[in-house]
RNA sequence: GGAGAGGUUCCCGAGUGGUCAAAGGGAGCAGACUGUAAAUCUGCCGGCUAAGCCUUCGGAGGUUCGACUCCUCCCCUCUCCA
């Protein structure tokens, strides 16, 4: 079998390796590897698809992988790479979350047969005892060198507590403790947790005399620079009730030109040769790797039936010949009571009653601007009365700008 | 605890008694051009069926015809001193 190293490199997964070759060489052998994943929310989110994908592919590799969701630490919040102190959570907000995240990671990674294991890391930090903490823990780590790290420097400016300073050391012994008790040998996040990994690495080599690795994923911006998985009404979640398979689909097929081969390496499953075929492709042929990327994207989360009802939906409404028509697809709906159909409402409340526009003043503008329509044609004004006549047929579909539908359904 | 600086609309950041719903930039949205891309140009960008009205400038009070701008108290952040 295929070194996951190579595949990692092949791919573009690896930002920092402690020792390349050291670590390529032990993952010939079957190894146990961990992530730890935040449980600030009850999701996960494009954002943190990248670290999900390393896990399938290292299970894939006959590896063991452990995901920590951080019950614990995240008690303390993680000053890496934020500017500001995060929100303390609660101890049942977390709990609520780490139950519904372990359940969204096992469609990616199979927890059957302890192929792979889901840990709390709240089960081994909530009760050490301070004064012990201090004196085996902390006694190993140089404040001097803990102020050099990146993650604390960018945070001297704007500020630093002493909770968020301690997250360093959980993590730290995070991976002790994983490594003594489940023999982990690699810790693997993103390239904020560098500096965390490394303080892992060098407090189980003082406690155990015992070599541990860390390697880290490059921190994806898309080529405009945005955070992956954010969009300006917020997350890209892969939970289909917070973030529907159709949006979830449209999310990646609008991803920039210059992004695609990249994506496709690192979201998709497709083999290395189809992926350099796909990114190859120029002009408007692109449009045959976004919809590539969108839909193994899709597929992997949501499963091959939702992947296809998102791609009919999405080529019925964007293909030229015909822009709707039956309603067999999941193109997002609203629903609108039929008596005030009949009676008539106002165009831009119906934008805004649909979800298309926040306020009754942005689809004013939105439809004064000429970004509304209905049934593919432009509404002249702000507020023209539709209703439920012939002119309007029986589906009515709303569409805002180029790219932003709403299937009206009456009740 | 002491001294100083500061908290403005999604973010950064002007404003220092009326001309302020609040400069400028970024983000975002729309239009044109396109390929559901990028770049570019144009318009929009607190709420309200709006030439007007309403709610905002850390919080609570006060001075004033009138406050984001002045006073009082409180909360929070940063820098220096301990």
């Amino acid at each position: 079998m295929e070194n996951v190293f190579d595949i990692f490199e092949e791919r573009g997964f690896i930002e920092q390796v402690t020792d390349r070759k050291f670590v390529r060489n032990l993952l010939n052998s079957p190894v146990t590897c961990y992530i730890g994943f935040d449980p600030t929310g009850k999701s996960f989110h494009a954002g943190t698809l990248l670290p999900i994908m390393s896990l399938v592919h290292m299970q894939a590799a006959g590896h063991k992988v452990i995901a920590v969701i951080g019950g614990g630490t995240g008690l303390v919040g993680d000053p890496s790479g934020k500017s500001e102190l995060r929100p303390v959570m609660t101890l049942e907000q977390i709990n609520e979350n780490v139950q519904a995240l372990k359940t969204q990671l096992s469609s990616f990674i199979d927890f059957n047969n302890d192929k792979a294991l889901m840990l709390n890391n709240a089960d081994w930090l909530t009760d050490i005892p301070y004064i012990d903490f201090l004196r085996d823990i902390g006694r190993h780590f140089s404040v001097n060198r803990m102020l050099a790290t990146e993650s604390y420097r960018a945070r001297m400016k704007t500020g630093l507590n002493f909770i968020e300073f301690n997250y360093m050391l959980l993590q730290a012994y995070d991976f002790w403790y994983l490594s003594k008790h489940y023999d982990c040998r690699l810790q693997m996040g993103g390239n904020d947790q560098w500096g965390n990994i490394l303080a892992g690495s060098d407090l189980t080599r003082r406690l155990e005399s015992k070599s541990v690795h860390g390697l880290t994923f490059p921190l994806l911006t898309t080529s405009s620079g945005i955070k992956m998985g954010k969009t300006h009404k917020g997350a890209i979640w892969l939970d289909a009730k917070l973030t529907s398979p159709y949006e979830y689909y449209q999310y990646w097929i609008n991803q920039d030109d210059a992004d695609i081969g990249r994506f496709l390496a690192l979201f998709t499953l497709l083999p290395m040769d189809e992926v350099r075929r796909l990114s190859a492709l120029k002009g408007s042929d692109i449009r045959a790797a976004k919809e590539a990327l969108a839909y193994e994207t899709t597929k992997l989360c949501h499963g091959r039936k939702e992947a296809d009802l998102a791609l009919e939906g999405a080529r019925r409404l964007f293909s030229k010949e015909q822009r709707f028509g039956d309603n067999a697809d999941n193109i997002p709906t609203c629903t609108i009571n039929r008596e005030d159909l009949e009676k008539g409402i106002p165009a831009f409340i119906l934008f805004e009653k649909s979800g298309l526009c926040k306020t009754r003043g942005e689809a004013r503008r939105l439809i004064s601007q000429g970004g509304g329509y209905i049934n593919d044609n432009r509404i002249r004004t702000f507020d023209q009365l539709i209703n439920s006549d012939k002119r309007f047929s029986d589906p009515i579909l709303l569409r805002a700008g180029k790219k932003r539908y709403k299937k009206i359904i009456l009740e």
